[in-house]
DNA sequence: CGGACTCTTGACATCTCTCAAGTATAGTGG
DNA sequence: CCACTATACTTGAGAGATGTCAAGAGTCCG
């Protein structure tokens, strides 16, 4: 076995391609695709499915550069993605992650606007560009749901946004493991499994920190009783109350 | 004469209402629309001339609050709108200033996806949102304007992403001062005078800082020589060139 | 089993925030 | 038009949070 990721279970062989469309099981796509902000096709999106490539790239792997052409739109079959805005020095924010069954590139105008990156091995289906946008002329249930996406993502951006100006390092921390919860897993009630992709330094990227911050903020938290840790991917949330709480400002 | 204010030329009196698109002087709408990421409409906008309303609201006021339903949409007249989220303990985050001839509110789904409030005593004009959504569904140049917008707000979104994320104080500060000398002035040789509609706690909000910090960093500015600053809310240029260094990451 | 990489922890430095006081500015009413 | 009061801005001193540097532990993968 390759890589100890959470998605293994989805598949990473071949067979996956015979089954592009992710199966959502129980009424998870009707609950909430919206509101998780997760971008899952919809039926509108069948129409792209004679035309995709199935491509694959291994970790670390560069999958566009920001201010590339804008060639191809991707649909994550298995494995994890990352957006990354890189300046000049070096440092690197993450904008978002795409997970399993999710889409990209299909909003940027004629260049890219960010580079993404495979975190995992990565399985994608690929769709010429010029063709996403015959369909988008062609068919307005299509368009909504384009747009749909694009107000989702600036929604998501905004709710980053409001975490990077305004959080404490603790709050950041407890925002991101219940938005990986509610997106990895669906279903937590109570007590959940998070099977993150993503390294720590990744999550610093994102959240805007430094990797030594977000490791102690998630040591304090094992140490309160919050979270364990059983092994550097797995995150197993015991009291998602006062991860709420933390988000509402109880320090 | 009521507020100090950068666009008083514009005027604020009764009059602007017979001239209700803004004039755009030498070649600057053709030049740089978007790349300025300002949303200046064009002729396509022209259509919901007749359905539009002009309003007034003063200093502070709200114009309308996160999660209220969009039955509006705005363009400014004159004056700047600041849109800004909230957290419960009352921290704020402001994802966006509109200035001069912009437009606002076209892009929300249902409900407004964050407060905008009045900075300066503002004259705008008001759209019913049923109406915008007819003229989307009718006119295909109208719907990829929208587009283009959302578009310029994502990319506008993800700049400040990097900011708040990455960027130290004094980088911030820099960002902000030549992004404001570029939307408000637009030619901006070598050395600028900034008109600055917002306060210093707005910038702040802004930036993800606290006024203090706000106040120590343009002080810094000052001493160094890079900006003067004769009034509170105006701000020279001096040098243009340390400010794109300071970016760039030279601290 | 071993080397490379990633993660964790500690000690310390630095930066930004907080609190507090003083100054400047703007809007109001005489 | 001026004086007054409220508001906004600036500056300082100290506290607290986060970053930096460094070492050690753990994990992955050949």
């Amino acid at each position: 076995m390759a890589i100890n990721l959470a998605h293994s279970g989805t598949a990473s062989n071949g067979a996956v391609i015979h089954r592009p469309w992710p199966v959502i099981v129980g009424g998870a796509l009707a609950r909430g695709t919206r509101a998780r902000g997760a971008f899952i096709p919809s039926e509108d999106f069948r129409s792209l499915d004679e035309v995709g490539t199935t491509v694959t790239f291994a970790r670390n792997e560069t999958i566009f550069n920001e201010g590339d052409g804008a060639k191809y739109a991707y649909r994550l079959v298995s494995g994890a993605v990352r957006l990354c805005k890189l300046m000049a020095d070096g440092r690197r924010q993450i904008t978002d992650f795409y997970l399993d069954g999710e889409m990209f590139g299909f909003l940027d105008l004629d260049n890219y606007d960010f580079s993404a990156e495979a975190i995992t091995k990565v399985v994608l289906v690929r769709y010429p560009r010029s063709h996403v946008r015959r369909i988008e002329d062609e068919d307005d249930a299509f368009r909504r749901e384009m747009t749909s996406m694009l107000h989702q993502r600036l929604s998501r951006t905004h709710a980053l946004l409001v975490m990077l100006g305004r959080q404490t390092v603790k709050e950041r921390i407890a925002s991101f493991l219940i938005q990986m919860a509610e997106r990895l897993d669906g279903v937590a009630e109570d007590s959940a499994s998070i099977d993150l992709p993503m390294g720590r330094q990744d999550i610093a990227d994102y959240l805007g920190l430094t990797i030594e911050t977000v490791c102690r903020a998630l040591s304090e938290l094992k140490r309160a009783g919050v979270i364990a840790v059983p092994t550097t991917h797995q995150i197993v949330v015991n009291d998602i109350e006062t991860l709420r709480a933390i988000i509402d400002g109880d320090n």
